[in-house]
Formats: structure tokens, C-alpha cells, sequence
DNA sequence: ATCATATGTTCCAAAATATGGAACAACGGA
DNA sequence: TCCGTTGTTCCATATTTTGGAACATATGAT
């Protein structure tokens, strides 16, 4: 197996409950002699890709990730703009924004915008969820065709419900969810795409579950689809779905 | 040469000014057979280090990187601490706020408040400073003893000019530049540490030069020490120095 | 102090991987 | 069509990685 791999599988220990690992945890979870876990991760830090915490033993990514994550989020046009948007909104409705991209299975956060009210979700970037269990996730699959989503979950193939709730989707134009990964969080999600790079990303408001009406949840969608409207139309995004509120 | 240092010199290949990457620059850039380049990058993709653009053949960083940072940046309470802090002056001032940590002779931004003024200095995050030519590196160097500055800088011995300053930030409790690193800009930094894991972190304001006038910098830099000097408190950082505004 | 336990590091030959050159395929522009 | 790109695959050779054990160092208990 490549180092690269080991090197992989080491940042993938890493998670919102493990923030932190050393050479021995590090063994025991990859199931690897310590003396393999020892110069891998020697290897890892001299290449920046883990530091020690402090002179402790400890290692937690290395700075080069933060250089990478906001690489990641320049390179992308479709980003900065979004970005710019659900800031906005975050700080409208004081609840918390995100953007996500699908990878593979999986939507993680490309940027998070806290909320301003007293009581609000806390922003949970890093935390990956399944594409077809967020509002997000389905808001960027309602965006693929059938097969490409089929294509997508070939191993484990997708549930009738799932198809069900993808086509609504694509009527409506938005997502939504209620505690569905969080308990006592509700959450709108609108996807828009850049056709000259077939990048898709989803526009998030997370908000409590309870304190907004559907009066409120309704303001909030017609401000996120008209922000994501706006950013589709500068895009030339025709796959775009204005939300459709009755 | 391991491939896990081929790796980081791919990753290393990206900056605020090359923020997308194919095989043929990669070979070229790093004078690399375009076979192993190939193969190499095909690698960084399956582990996820790198990802395609929509599906053109430029890549840039994986999504990944995107966990990896928001996990360094939970991974330390200092740093969420003073994450709030910054946030707070950033909104309250309108300008720009960081906090910064020291990697090698390097300083690298692990978070960003982009300010709310009209004219203000945006975010740069991912761009490293050297240590010593920026007010937030000297804010950090300044918390090290001379021997320890010395040691990191053994290839390059520091200048008398390095000394002083930082002696002078040491007296003063806290660093400033005036159009140093960046032309039209000025900062006030001043670093804050964590005892119990040996982290230094530097929480700094950056604001367009010649829009701020003694009085105005001196209210940022009070607030900046009132922020910075109830988070020395809470860790016990016993040799933080309150600033010293005369 | 002494022992026991846990940590991380270094050594070696065997096994697996990376390397560079060239040939190959696919795309887009002149 | 031809040409200059691009990225990928093939192969034997050279290099790196692997796993076991010995070694060193730190922490905690008796």
C-alpha cells in the first residue's frame, strides 16, 4: 500500500470527535505497527501535513490545510460569490449559512457563516454528511440527472423514497429537512451550477426547529432563491429552478 | 524521493496567485517526468488530496483540505477563543481581523474577519508572511526568548534591526507595520499564548493606511489589549504584556 | 527507589513501490 | 489534414516501504 494512502487514511482519522491523535493511536485505529505509524507520521510532519500541538506528542493537520482550504475556496468563482450572498443572509435572518459541494457521497461545508441571534446552530464545518440524508446533498442531487445519480450510488442503489423526493426538488426549485442530521435543526438548501466548470454548490440557511413559522421559512426561501436566482443568471446557469413558493 | 514529499510539492505549487494546476505544469514546475506527474496527481485525486475542476484537467486542492482546516482550527480552545474576540473587534471597528500562528519562519492565517467598511483590506487568507517582515510574525517572535529567534534563525542570522524591534514589542506589548507587507496597509498585532500546549497565536487588525489617525488606532489597539488581555487571563498566559499605550 | 507499563524511535533484510524513457491515444487549432 | 498539445500506459531498474524486535524515554504505582 502507498505511503500516500497510509498518509490519507491518517487525515481521515481526523474528525469533529478526534481532533488530535498520536503515533499510537494512530497504530492501534490503522491496525499498523507502531514503527510504521512512527515514520509515517514523522514522515507527515516534515512535509507539513501534521504538526505537534504545542511540544507535546499530540498531532493535530498541519497549517499547509489552512493555506489549502482557502486555495480551494478562491479557485472557485462560483464560491467567492456565493460566499458573498449567504453572508449576507446569515447576517439578515441572524441564523447560520453555508456553502457545500458534493463529494462523491458525501456533502461537506466549503464555508460557514455563524449566525447572529441568541439562539442559533452552530456552525459544524468539517462535518461531512451523506448527500441523500441533508437538504444540501439532495438540493445538489435534484440538480443530476436519474442516471448520473444512479451512477453515483451503484453500489447501494437508491431507494424509491429518495427518487421521490429528488423529483420535488426539482420542482420546487429548493430542499428543505427538519432534524434530520441534527436534532432540533431545520435547514433550506438551493443549488446553483457554473456551466463553463459543471461545479455545483448548494446555498444553506440552518436555523432551530421551532422558533421560525412558515411565514418566516418562506421569507427566508425567497431571499435564498433570489440570491441564488441572481448568481445563477450572472453564471449562465440554464439548469437553474427559480424556487417555486405556494 | 518519497512521494509523500512529491505530494506536498505539488500542494506547495499553490498560491493566491495559482490557484488551479494540470499534469504538464506540474512536470514542468517541478522539472518532473510528466509519466510521474501523471501518476502522481492520479494519486492525490484517489486519495482525495486533489480534485478536478468540474471535469476539466485542471486541478486544485481536494475537499479534504476543507475538513482539515476547520479541524485545526477546533482543535485548539485558544483559537477558538480568540476567533470570537477578533470576530467581535472585526464588526465593531469595520476592519479586518486575523489571527495568525507561527509555523516555521513563517506565519500563516488560521482564520479571517473581513471587515465591514467600505474601504477595507480584504482578506489574504492563505498567503504566508515571513515571520520577521510582517507585525504579526514579530508579534509571536517577540514572546520567544532571543536564544529561541536565533535558533529559528540559524541559516540567516537576524539583523540588530530585528532585535530592537522586537525588544521594543516586548517593552510595548504590542507589533505594528505601516505599508510593509502589503502596500496602502497597515496592522496591529499583538500575540497571546496557551501554557498548558505551548501555542502562540497572534490576534491582529489590519486597515487601509491613512484612513485611521493616531486616536483611532490607539481606541483599536485598546480594545485589541482589553480582548487579548482577558484571554491571557483565562489561560493563565503569564507572560503576556499588556500593551502600553502612551 | 524500584518496578511495571506505556510511549515513540531506530535497525535490518524482504517485499512492494516509484522511476524515467518511449510509445500511445485524444483533443483542438492552423 | 497535419501539427502541437495534452494526459495515460508500459516496462525493467532503482528506490522506498514494510514488519519484527531491540532500544530508549516518560509516566504511574507499589
Amino acid at each position: 500500500m502507498s505511503i500516500l494512502q497510509n498518509a490519507q487514511a491518517v487525515l481521515k482519522l481526523y474528525s469533529a470527535d478526534c481532533l488530535e491523535l498520536t503515533v499510537t493511536d494512530v497504530a492501534r485505529r490503522l491496525d499498523m505497527p507502531k514503527a510504521n505509524a512512527s515514520r509515517l507520521m514523522k514522515a507527515m510532519r516534515d512535509t507539513g501535513m501534521l504538526s505537534t500541538i504545542g511540544d507535546t506528542m499530540r498531532h493535530r493537520p498541519g497549517t499547509v490545510m489552512l493555506d489549502l482550504a482557502a486555495i480551494f475556496r478562491r479557485s472557485s468563482r462560483l464560491i467567492s460569490r456565493a460566499s458573498e450572498a449567504v453572508s449576507t443572509l446569515s447576517t439578515q435572518f441572524g441564523h447560520t449559512g453555508y456553502i457545500s459541494i458534493l463529494d462523491r457521497q458525501e456533502v461537506t461545508a466549503v464555508a460557514d457563516f455563524p449566525g447572529t441571534n441568541a439562539l442559533r446552530v452552530v456552525s459544524n464545518i468539517g462535518r461531512r454528511l451523506s448527500a441523500h440524508q441533508s437538504a444540501t446533498g439532495r438540493s445538489i442531487l435534484a440538480r443530476m440527472s436519474d442516471d448520473e445519480v444512479a451512477a453515483l450510488y451503484e453500489e447501494q442503489p437508491l431507494t424509491g423514497s429518495l427518487r421521490s423526493q429528488l423529483s420535488q426538488i426539482r420542482r420546487n426549485g429548493f430542499a428543505a429537512s427538519s432534524q434530520e442530521s441534527t436534532a432540533g435543526v431545520d435547514a433550506i438548501a438551493v443549488a446553483v451550477g457554473d456551466p463553463a466548470t459543471h461545479e455545483i454548490i448548494s446555498l444553506c440557511i440552518v436555523y432551530p426547529h421551532g422558533i421560525v413559522d412558515d411565514d418566516g421559512r418562506n421569507q427566508m426561501l425567497k431571499a435564498l432563491a433570489r440570491a441564488a436566482g441572481e448568481i445563477a443568471a450572472d453564471f449562465g446557469d440554464s439548469a437553474f429552478v427559480a424556487p417555486n413558493l405556494e
